[in-house]
DNA sequence: ATGTGC
């Protein structure tokens, strides 16, 4: 680790002389520990990103980095698109717009534990969720095409929500461009069945509770709407499904076929397939992109639909009057053309965040207007038995693009997770912590224990000190449906 | 992540 230069207590540099064709500096965010703990091959994906076409400033790594497929999961990487900047699935993701949403109750803890049970069973029936689980939303492929092209904002046309939904969605639940001439039929088969399911693998769907001693900003919590100490939240994690995973194959195979024999781009690892953002298969690939985008914010929407449904039935009001209000949906995994002042200049750049949240600071464009003062709702996972974060973007998020962790991050292998534990005990030993578990699979359970995964307070601590986003509440689990 | 894979 001697390559590592240290920048600050929590951002570490590796220089353009580390390795042959690097064009920037690698920056790693984190503690000492995060960083000593961190999957070397991490230090070696985030160097081989800094020698991408176009790559700006720096090729970056959260917190919460860890290996993934070509970039690290934790990766950032800005493109000058004006200048030969690529684009890349592999900075995007295979599960295009994996993402979090987070929804307040005007309920207490007091009032929802009696019910927990009841709750999370009905919620576990009324969700699909687990791989190849197909949805409850019966339309055809030609309607389809139309929701990966309008997104949240079909599924509110189609009462699967509420107007002031959309608002509260980055895009607005529409990600403008989406194209569906440029998706293959095979991705219109694989996703036409899945809107509104959960998925699988860390995918999940959890109720959380604002303990009074971990509202650290009550003013920004309560222009967020978490209003009361012990007030409950819906918080769940999901993404594109098949579909997304389908749209990121196609073009990663295009992308090989063209890289280097008619746009002379040397990559040194076939996970780095791109192409110039500028060019017809880098165009295509951004139109599909956003589809698989859309096909998210409408699979989130769906959601929280059955979700307003099923605590409606449950406690016997309307949603309504539930107070179920959305704080914030945001995207993790994503390509976005974004105006930065880099070097004193503005430039318009193609931001890949690959397991990293937006983090935009007050009075940015595309902040909502009630947020405006205190920044954007951030939402970070952590895993499902240790808790949670709500924060909001800062000013000197400028340094990353204004981009942040996106959740614990893993620490074991599946593999090695599913040896290590027993779904079935986890699920008693949960419940014994006061958190009611529900799973489509006690091994995928296992593989999700909160010790297969970073210490979530160490990552949040770490892109606080690094003026990254800024911490508002914590949330802790009561009940939680695994994928 | 994923109808889990050349």
């Amino acid at each position: 680790m001697d390559f590592l230069e240290r920048i600050s207590d929590t951002i570490w540099e590796i220089p353009v002389s580390y390795k042959e064709g690097m064009r920037v500096p690698a920056r790693i965010y984190g503690s000492q520990q995060l960083i000593r703990e961190m999957d070397a091959g991490v230090f070696d994906q985030v160097t081989n990103v800094a020698t991408l076409p176009g790559i700006t400033k720096y090729a970056l790594c959260m917190p919460d980095g860890h290996f993934g497929y070509g970039f690290p999961i934790g990766g950032v990487a800005a493109m000058d698109i004006e200048n030969g900047g690529v684009i890349s699935p592999g900075g995007i993701g295979f599960d295009i717009n994996c993402g979090m949403r987070l929804v307040v109750t005007n309920l207490t803890y007091k009032e929802v534990k009696p019910h927990i049970k009841q709750l999370v069973d009905n919620l576990y029936k009324q969700i699909p969720a687990g791989v190849g689980s197909k949805g409850f939303v019966d339309i055809s492929r030609n309607e389809f095409r139309r929701v990966v092209e309008q997104g949240a904002q079909w599924c509110v046309r189609n009462d699967y929500g509420w107007e002031e939904d959309l608002e509260l969605i980055e895009e607005n639940g529409c990600f403008a461009g989406a194209d569906a001439s440029k998706i293959s039929d095979r991705a219109i088969d694989r996703g036409a069945n899945q809107i509104g399911t959960l998925g699988s693998g860390n995918h999940y769907l959890e109720v959380q509770v604002a303990k009074k001693e971990h509202i650290f900003d009550p003013e920004i919590a309560e222009t967020f709407g978490i209003t009361m100490p012990d007030q409950v939240v819906i918080m769940f994690h999901c993404g594109s499904r098949g579909f997304g995973h389908q749209v990121a194959t196609d073009y990663l195979q295009t992308f090989l076929k063209v890289m280097d024999s008619k746009y002379g781009i040397k990559i040194l690892d076939r996970e780095l397939a791109c192409a110039p953002f500028n060019s017809p298969e880098g165009q295509a690939y951004f139109a599909a992109m956003k589809c698989g985008i859309n096909m998210s914010f409408a699979n989130r929407q769906v959601i929280l639909h059955r979700i307003r449904e099923v605590f409606a039935r449950v406690f016997g009001r309307s949603a309504r009057d539930l107070g179920m209000n959305m704080v914030y949906d945001v995207a993790h995994n994503t390509a976005k053309l974004e105006q930065h002042k880099v070097d004193g200049k503005e430039r318009s750049l193609l931001v890949h965040r690959k397991g990293s949240t937006r983090a935009f600071g007050p009075h940015m464009t595309d902040v909502p207007k009630q947020y405006q003062a205190v920044g954007q709702p951030v939402i970070i996972g952590g895993s499902m038995e240790t808790g949670s974060y709500l924060l909001a973007g800062v000013e000197t998020g400028a340094e990353t693009f204004f981009s942040t962790a996106h959740g614990s991050g893993r620490t074991m292998s599946r593999t090695k997770a599913r040896k290590t534990w027993r779904g079935e005990q986890l699920q008693k030993d949960m419940a014994a912590k006061g958190i009611y578990v529900r799973s489509t699979s006690w091994s995928g359970l296992a593989e999700e224990a909160g010790a297969a995964y970073k210490n979530i307070d160490d990552v949040i601590a770490a892109t606080e000190l690094a003026g990254l986003c800024k911490r508002v509440v914590r949330l802790t689990p009561i009940g939680n449906i695994k994928g």
